[in-house]
DNA sequence: AGTCGCTTGTGAAGGCGCGCACAAAGTTGC
DNA sequence: GCAACTTTGTGCGCGCCTTCACAAGCGACT
């Protein structure tokens, strides 16, 4: 199993032993802004700038990248064309990702509907749902087939993610039929926890979750506000804005 | 400042001095699960019950809990409306959260058209767009404004939470505009970081970034599974499924 | 060629969150 | 009323993540 750390040689193979989920996250960011530096024809960015850019501590950016191998010039920064291709190949985008989307309501029209999964690596290639009125209809192209043809289909577009956008009743459901069609990491837009086996990644976007987070500051805000409507507070905490996420 | 733990009082106000963020969010989680349970009737609930409902530790639970206070009996477990009811207060649902949403495209409509905030406390009270052809529709009942509305309507209608599903490049000025408003947390779905002054709160929904995770795990896991075609593995890892989030 | 300035990569420390394990406390049965 | 059982609340150790600070490395300028 625990190989010798035996650290990035140039092999066309990924050679990456375990990178932290929370820098994994991050590398996904950084690579979005990379891109749009390389847009406005920068060659090199130094660490400080890409920091700066996506609200990260310099030290942080370069430790996340640490992981993926030394591939900064030191006194100049990291060569925006080369730090893309190794973040894509670490983040296994070098190989294409092909989406399927089940529950085509309210949220999965603008799923289905948005280019920039397409766009990034991630192309939309399956679409389903139960409703007959949405069975069979285009979505930018897309055919959207009935739940029953998930085994199938997965299988033959070779579907490596599932996004959720079903009621919760019936993620479950469809959770078990993507994953007896072989995908291993799903997307779930639905608020429930999924049962899957230990192979099978999840992963939760919760927005009700998000606001009540939210609501819960506008409280405190509001409590504190109420207690110190004297002290005048000079303390500008957090200069940069962007904390987390 | 830091007075002596003065800890739960059944007092009115909320007396609660610093919950961990990461047990604000499944907070939330539990109180949604409640809500399920409190529906099928339940009077009480076990800490052991709802944690295998929430897919967390039943340890981290109860600990979550203890930050809002002692609500629970010993031996029986948690009487359901009470916990609610300590929920809602701590994550300040007793006062309406009225939601602004600014861009009104594919995904804003999604989220405009969705019944669940309304009803789980986030009436959804204003809607704002710069395109012409949207400006003047109704969504869901709600008037679509113009951007230039943002600071009157906000300031009217006590918006406390602003929803960004613009394009990246409008996220920042629109946030500009809440922010002036009096808006103090901003949920944001653009892929931009946003620049605020301290005291406002910025979450970030970046699904690109959530499929980039889940396709670096793709890729992990077909690294992983093409260096051990021998070794079977008996290896069920996580029994319980839901591991993060 | 040498020196200076800039930026990377990382060791180490600190903080935070997780989860075990157990004492305290309440309930049920007799 | 007492004993046995159930479940909460939490002290504590552990590991991950963040952040500081600095040595090592590279280029530019003279
Ligand atoms: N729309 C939003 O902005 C929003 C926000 C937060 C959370 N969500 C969550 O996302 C999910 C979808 O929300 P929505 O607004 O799109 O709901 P919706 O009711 O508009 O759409 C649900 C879709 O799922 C389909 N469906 C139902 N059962 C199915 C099954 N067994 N298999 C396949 N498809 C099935 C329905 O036909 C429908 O088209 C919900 O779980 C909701 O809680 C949505
Ligand atoms: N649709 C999705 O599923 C999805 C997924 C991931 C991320 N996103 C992000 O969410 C955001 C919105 O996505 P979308 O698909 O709805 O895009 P969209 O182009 O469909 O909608 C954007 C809307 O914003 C409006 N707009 C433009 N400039 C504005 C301004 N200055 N002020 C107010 N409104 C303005 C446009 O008129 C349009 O209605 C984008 O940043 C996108 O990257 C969307």
């Amino acid at each position: 199993m625990t190989k010798p750390p035996h650290a990035g040689s140039e092999g066309a193979s990924a050679p990456l032993r375990s990178i932290p989920e929370a820098s994994v996250a991050r590398l996904a960011v950084y690579l979005r802004k990379l891109g749009e530096f390389a847009e406005e024809g920068a060659d090199t960015v130094s660490s400080d700038e890409l920091a700066a850019a996506t609200g990260v501590n310099p030290a942080k950016l370069r430790k996340d990248l640490s992981y993926i191998g030394s591939y900064g010039i030191r006194g100049v920064g990291y060569e925006v064309a080369a730090l893309v291709h190794q973040l894509e190949r670490t983040l296994g985008l070098n190989h294409r990702q092909s989406v399927a989307l089940v529950g085509i309501g309210n949220l999965g029209h603008a799923l289905a509907g948005y280019g920039g999964f397409g766009g990034r690596g991630f192309p939309v290639t399956a679409l389903f749902d139960v409703d007959p009125d949405l069975v069979g209809i285009h979505i930018n192209g897309i055919l959207v087939e009935h739940v029953r043809a998930i085994p199938q289909v997965c299988v033959d577009r070779g579907v490596t993610i599932g996004m959720i956008a079903t009621p919760g009743q019936a993620a479950q459901g469809v959770c078990d039929l993507l994953v007896d069609a072989g995908v291993r990491c799903i997307l779930n837009f639905a608020p429930t926890v999924l049962q899957v086996p230990g192979e099978v990644e999840v992963r939760k976007v919760d927005l009700a979750v998000e606001l009540q987070v939210l609501a819960f500051h506008v409280a405190r805000k509001h409590v504190a506000a109420a207690e110190q409507t004297v002290a005048v507070n000079g303390h500008p905490v957090n200069g940069a804005g962007g904390l987390l996420s």
